[in-house]
RNA sequence: GGGCGAUUAGCUCAGUUGGUUAGAGCACUUGCCUUACAAGCAAGGGGUCGGGAGUUCGAGUCUCUCAUCGCCCACCA
C-alpha cells in the first residue's frame, strides 16, 4: 500500500540504479524500428543548469514515449570538451594555486585539463541520473575521445582538399585575455559609452587639415593611409596628397575609395588595415601596409615608440593626452555604441590581423539553403520559423575562423616545414615537420556530432540504423553556433540531414523575465529544486508549462502546482490500489459496464487520442494539459466519487485499474519516479517496468454514446448544488425526486441524498430543477425564494437565443457555413429553448 | 535600417486548419476536516483578447497599420 502522502524522496530513491542494472536504456532491438536522438552535448566545465534541464527533460519525455511505443530508442549521451570554455576554467584554477600555464607546458596542462574533464563528467552524469535520463550510456561520446578526434581530422583534411579550408591573413576577432582568435559568432555586440575623437590630420607642407574623427584613437599608429570619397567634393582637391600622421610625424597618403562614405561623420576615414576588417579590404585595394600595433595581450607593441607595453586602453589615454598637448584634439563627442566582446571571457575583442584556418563557408551555406527548399529532406524546425533563423545566418554568412591559440582541443592537422604545408590524417614522413600549433574551434567537432558519435567515418551498423538522427531539441540561441554547422557537415559529408525534425525550446528565465546569469545571481540550480520537490515534479513543470519555441520563467509556484498534481496522482493511486486488491485480472466484459464505465473509458479514449497526437507534435504543453484535466476532473473529481457507491462491483474495480494504469503510461515520460513507483504496486500488470510496458493506444470499441448522457447529468448536479448554494438549502430541507431509473443513483450519490431527507416533509418554499433526465425539488420552510437569480438566468438565456435565432436566420450563414457548424446550432438553439421552458415554469 | 517574437483574467501562460458562452495554474469570494487527497472538496466572481482599419455569414485566430516591450542581424571610420 502506498504511504499517504506522496514523497518525492522515497520514490526516488534506486529507481535509477534499478533501470540501469536492468538495461532498460540499452537500444539495439534489432526487431524495432530505430528511434534516435543524441544529446546535445553539454560543457565539461560545471555544473547542468535549468536549461539543460529542460532541455534533456524535452528528450527524455520523447525518448521514454517511443520507447514505450514500440521503437528501439536510443538516446546517446555524451559531452563536449568546450576548448576555449574549458581552457579558461582549468587555467584559471591553476591560477589559484600559484601554477602558470605556459610553466606547465602543453602535455602538462593538458594532463591538468582531462583530470578537470574526469571529476567534471562524473558530475554530470549523476545530474543526468536525478534527472532520470533514460540514457544508453555504452553509447556515450566525448568530442575528444579516439574515434570523435578521428572524424574532426578526417573532415578538416578533406574540406582542405576540396579548397574549402583554407589558411590565410585576416582580420580576425581576437580575444586579448585568451589570447586566441573567435569567430563572429562567438562575438557579442553590447552598448557602451565611448567618445568619437576629432582629430587634425595636417597635410604636408599646408596649414592646412583633415578632421578625422576616430573611436580607437589609439589604432592611428597603425594608419597608413587616410581615405576620402573620389565624389565628395570638399576633399577632391587631397588625393594623392599626403598627411601628417599625429604624434608619429609620418607621411600617408590620402587615397580615394568608396570605403569612404561623405554622409558619414567628416567624411574622411583613417585606414588602419591590420586592425579594422573594412580598412584591411581598403588596404588591399590600394596596396597598403598592414602595420599591427598590438601584442597577443592587447599591450601596445614595439611598433608603437614610446607607448610601448601600455594596455590598449592605457595607451589611449595617453594618445589622447599627447594629442591634446600638440593642439592636435579638436574635440571629444561622447557617443554609445556597440561594441564586441567575447562570448567566454568577456573582454573587449579587437579587430586584429592574424594568420588563421578558415572554412570558405559560402558553398557550404548555399548547399543548406537548398536543402531547405526539398520538403523531403530538409530539417523540419519546430516551430517552423525558426527556419528562417538558420536561413538568415546561412545568408550572410562570413568565412569560419576556426583555428584557435588554444592546447585543450582538437590539434589542426598540419604540418609546416620551412614554406612547405602538409595537411593530412598523420605527420608526413620525413625529418623537420612541425604541426600546427592550434587547436580547432570547438563547434568544429561538435558540428559532426549526429554522425561521428554513430561512428562516421566507417560504415558502422549504428550509423547505418540510426542516422539520420529523428529529432534534436536545443535552444533558439545556439542555431547559428551549431544548428547550421550539423546541417552543413552533414549534407556534405553524408549527404543528408542530420536529423529529421529539430525541436526548439528558448531561454529560461527568471520569475521577473530576466535571463539567469551569474552576475545576476537569479540562477537555480535544478538539484536543488529536485531536492524540494523531486525530479518527477520539475519536469512536470518544464515541459508543460509554455508553447514550443516560447521563453519559459521559473517559477517555483508552479513547480509546487505540479507537485500538488502528482500528489493528487498519488492519492488517486492510493484509492484504486485499497479497493482492487481481490481483482487479479482487467478482463471486464462489455455487457457488464455501467453508464459512469462507458463515460470514464470514452474520456480515456478521447485523453489517450488527445495525447498522442500532441506528442507527436512535441505540444508537450498540451499533452500535459490534456492528462491533467482528464485525470483531476474526469477521474478523481467525478469517476471516483462515483465508484464509492459501487466498491463491491467486481467491473467497477477493474475499470479503476485499467484507466489508473492507462494513466501511469501516459504520465510516465514526463514523471518517470512516481509512475514507476505505483506501477510496481499495482496487481495487474504486463511488464515488470512501465518503462518496458506499451503506450495506451485509442480504443474505438471504448468509445461510448453514453458518455453524453453522464456529461449532461454531470452538469444537471452542478446546476443543483448551485441552487442549493445560492438559496442556502439546508440538510434539512426536504426533497422530492424523480430521475431516470439509469442515473437516478447517481444524483442521489452525488447530491448526498438518503432515505432519511427524500420525502421528508414537503412545507414551504419550493426550489425546482428539472431537466431531461431529473425533477427536483427542494422544500425549505420560513424562506423567501429570490428569485432574482432565475431571472436573470432566463434573460440571458432569451438573448442567447435571439442571437443564435438570427444567426440561423440568414441566408449567407446557413449556405457558406459547413453543415455540422449549422447542425450543431440548431440543435444548441433547441436545447436552449426547452431549457427556457422549464425555467419559465419555475418562475 | 532589416527580420522575428510578444501584447489574452490581478500574476504566469495556453488557445491547433477562422466556427457554440475565450481556457488553465496561482491569487480572490463563499461554504465544507464528506474515511484517496485540507498540498483537499463543492459552488462562484473576474478578461471582449494592445489601438485602429479591412476581408468574411462569422476574427483572439487572416490582411494592413500604429503603439509598447523583447530578441536576432546589420551599421557603428
Amino acid at each position: 500500500m502506498l504511504d499517504k502522502k506522496y514523497n518525492h524522496k522515497e520514490v526516488e530513491k534506486g529507481k535509477y540504479k534499478k533501470w540501469l542494472e536492468k538495461e532498460y536504456f540499452q537500444s539495439g532491438d534489432k526487431s524495432k524500428d530505430p528511434y534516435c536522438i543524441v544529446i546535445p552535448p553539454p560543457n565539461v566545465t560545471g555544473k547542468l543548469h535549468l536549461g539543460h534541464a529542460w532541455d534533456t527533460a524535452l528528450q527524455d519525455i520523447i525518448i521514454r514515449y517511443k520507447r514505450m511505443d514500440g521503437f528501439d530508442a536510443m538516446w546517446l549521451p555524451g559531452m563536449d570538451h568546450a576548448a576555449i570554455a574549458t581552457e579558461a576554467k582549468v587555467v584559471a584554477k591553476l591560477k589559484k594555486e600559484g601554477i602558470n600555464k605556459y610553466e606547465l607546458g602543453r602535455e602538462g596542462f593538458l594532463e591538468k585539463a582531462w583530470e578537470w574533464k574526469e571529476e567534471y563528467a562524473e558530475n554530470i552524469r549523476k545530474q543526468w541520473a536525478k534527472l532520470g535520463l533514460s540514457l544508453d550510456y555504452r553509447k556515450e561520446r566525448f568530442t575528444l575521445d579516439e574515434g570523435l578526434s578521428n572524424a574532426v581530422k578526417e573532415v578538416f583534411v578533406r574540406l582542405y582538399n576540396e579548397g574549402l579550408i583554407y589558411r590565410g591573413e585576416r582580420i580576425i576577432n581576437w580575444d586579448p585575455e585568451a589570447k586566441t582568435a573567435l569567430s563572429n559568432e562567438e562575438v557579442i555586440y553590447k552598448e557602451v559609452k565611448g567618445a568619437f575623437y576629432h582629430i587634425k590630420y595636417f597635410i604636408e607642407g599646408e596649414d592646412d587639415y583633415l578632421e578625422i574623427a576616430t573611436t580607437r584613437p589609439e589604432t592611428l599608429l597603425g594608419d597608413t593611409a587616410v581615405a576620402v570619397n573620389e565624389n565628395d567634393e570638399r576633399y577632391q582637391k587631397y588625393i594623392g596628397k599626403n598627411v601628417i600622421l599625429p604624434l608619429l610625424n609620418k607621411k600617408i597618403p590620402v587615397i580615394a575609395d568608396q570605403h569612404a562614405d561623405p554622409e558619414f561623420g567628416t567624411g574622411v576615414v583613417k585606414i588602419t588595415p591590420a586592425h579594422d576588417p573594412n580598412d584591411f579590404e581598403v588596404g588591399e585595394r590600394h596596396n597598403l601596409e598592414r602595420i599591427n600595433i598590438l601584442n597577443e595581450d592587447g599591450t601596445m607593441n614595439e611598433k608603437t615608440g614610446k607607448y610601448q607595453g601600455l594596455d590598449r586602453f592605457k595607451a589611449r589615454d595617453e594618445i589622447v593626452k599627447d594629442l591634446e598637448k600638440e593642439g592636435l584634439l579638436i574635440k571629444i563627442e561622447e557617443i554609445t555604441h556597440n561594441v564586441g566582446h567575447s562570448e567566454r571571457t568577456g573582454v573587449m575583442v579587437e579587430p586584429y590581423l592574424s594568420k588563421q584556418w578558415f572554412v570558405k563557408m559560402r558553398p557550404l551555406a548555399d548547399r543548406i539553403l537548398e536543402n531547405q527548399k526539398n520538403k523531403e529532406t530538409k530539417v523540419n524546425f519546430v516551430p517552423a520559423r525558426y527556419e528562417k533563423t538558420m536561413n538568415h545566418w546561412m545568408e550572410i554568412t562570413y568565412d569560419w575562423c576556426i583555428s584557435r591559440q588554444l592546447w585543450w582541443g582538437h590539434r589542426i592537422p598540419a604540418w609546416y616545414k620551412g614554406e612547405e604545408v602538409y595537411v593530412g590524417l598523420e605527420k608526413p614522413k620525413g625529418e623537420g615537420w612541425k604541426q600546427d600549433e592550434d587547436v580547432l574551434d570547438t563547434w568544429f567537432s561538435s558540428a559532426l556530432w549526429p554522425f561521428s558519435t554513430l561512428g562516421w567515418p566507417n560504415e558502422t551498423e549504428d550509423l547505418k540504423r540510426y542516422y539520420p538522427n529523428n529529432v534534436l531539441v536545443t535552444g533558439y540561441d545556439i542555431i547559428p553556433f551549431w544548428v547550421n554547422r550539423m546541417t552543413f557537415q552533414a549534407l556534405h559529408f553524408t549527404n543528408q540531414r542530420p536529423f529529421k525534425d529539430c525541436l526548439i525550446h528558448g531561454l529560461i528565465r527568471d520569475k521577473m523575465g530576466r535571463k539567469m546569469s551569474k552576475s545576476l545571481g537569479n540562477g537555480v540550480d535544478p538539484m536543488d529544486v529536485i531536492d524540494t520537490y523531486g525530479a518527477d515534479a520539475l519536469r512536470f513543470f518544464l515541459t508543460t508549462n509554455t508553447a514550443p519555441g516560447m521563453d519559459l520563467r521559473y517559477d517555483e509556484e508552479k513547480v509546487k502546482s505540479a507537485w500538488n498534481f502528482i500528489n493528487k496522482l498519488w492519492n488517486a493511486s492510493r484509492f484504486v490500489l485499497m479497493n482492487i486488491e481481490d481483482i487479479d485480472n482487467i478482463d471486464y466484459e462489455g455487457k457488464d459496464l455501467s453508464i459512469e464505465d462507458k463515460w470514464i473509458l470514452t474520456k480515456l479514449n478521447e485523453t489517450i487520442k488527445t495525447v498522442r497526437t500532441n506528442m507527436e507534435k512535441y505540444e508537450f504543453n498540451n499533452a500535459g494539459g490534456a492528462l491533467y484535466k482528464f485525470i483531476w476532473e474526469d477521474f478523481c473529481d467525478n469517476y471516483i466519487e462515483l465508484s464509492k457507491s459501487k466498491l463491491n462491483n467486481a467491473t467497477t474495480k477493474k475499470v479503476l485499474l485499467k484507466v489508473i494504469t492507462d494513466i501511469l503510461k501516459m504520465l510516465h515520460p514526463f514523471m518517470p519516479y512516481v509512475t514507476e513507483e505505483i506501477y510496481s504496486k499495482l496487481n495487474v500488470k504486463e511488464a515488470e517496468s512501465i518503462m518496458i510496458s506499451s503506450y495506451p493506444k485509442y480504443n474505438k470499441k471504448e468509445v461510448f454514446e453514453e458518455k453524453e448522457k453522464l456529461d449532461k447529468v454531470i452538469e444537471d448536479i452542478t446546476n443543483i448544488r448551485n441552487l442549493k448554494v445560492t438559496n442556502n438549502i439546508t440538510k434539512e430541507a426536504g426533497i422530492s425526486l424523480k430521475a431516470e431509473k439509469e442515473v437516478e443513483d447517481i444524483y442521489k450519490n452525488m447530491l448526498k441524498i438518503t432515505y432519511e431527507n427524500l420525502n421528508k416533509e414537503k412545507e414551504g418554499e419550493k426550489y425546482e430543477y428539472k431537466s431531461p433526465y431529473i425533477n427536483i425539488v427542494y422544500f425549505q420552510k420560513g424562506k423567501e425564494i429570490d428569485k432574482n437569480i432565475l431571472k436573470t438566468e432566463i434573460e440571458k438565456l432569451e438573448a442567447s437565443i435571439n442571437k443564435r435565432k438570427k444567426l440561423l436566420a440568414n441566408e449567407n450563414y446557413v449556405n457558406k457555413a459547413p453543415a455540422n457548424v449549422v447542425e450543431q446550432d440548431r440543435k444548441k438553439l433547441k436545447e436552449e429553448e426547452e431549457k427556457l421552458e422549464r425555467l419559465k415554469e419555475q418562475l
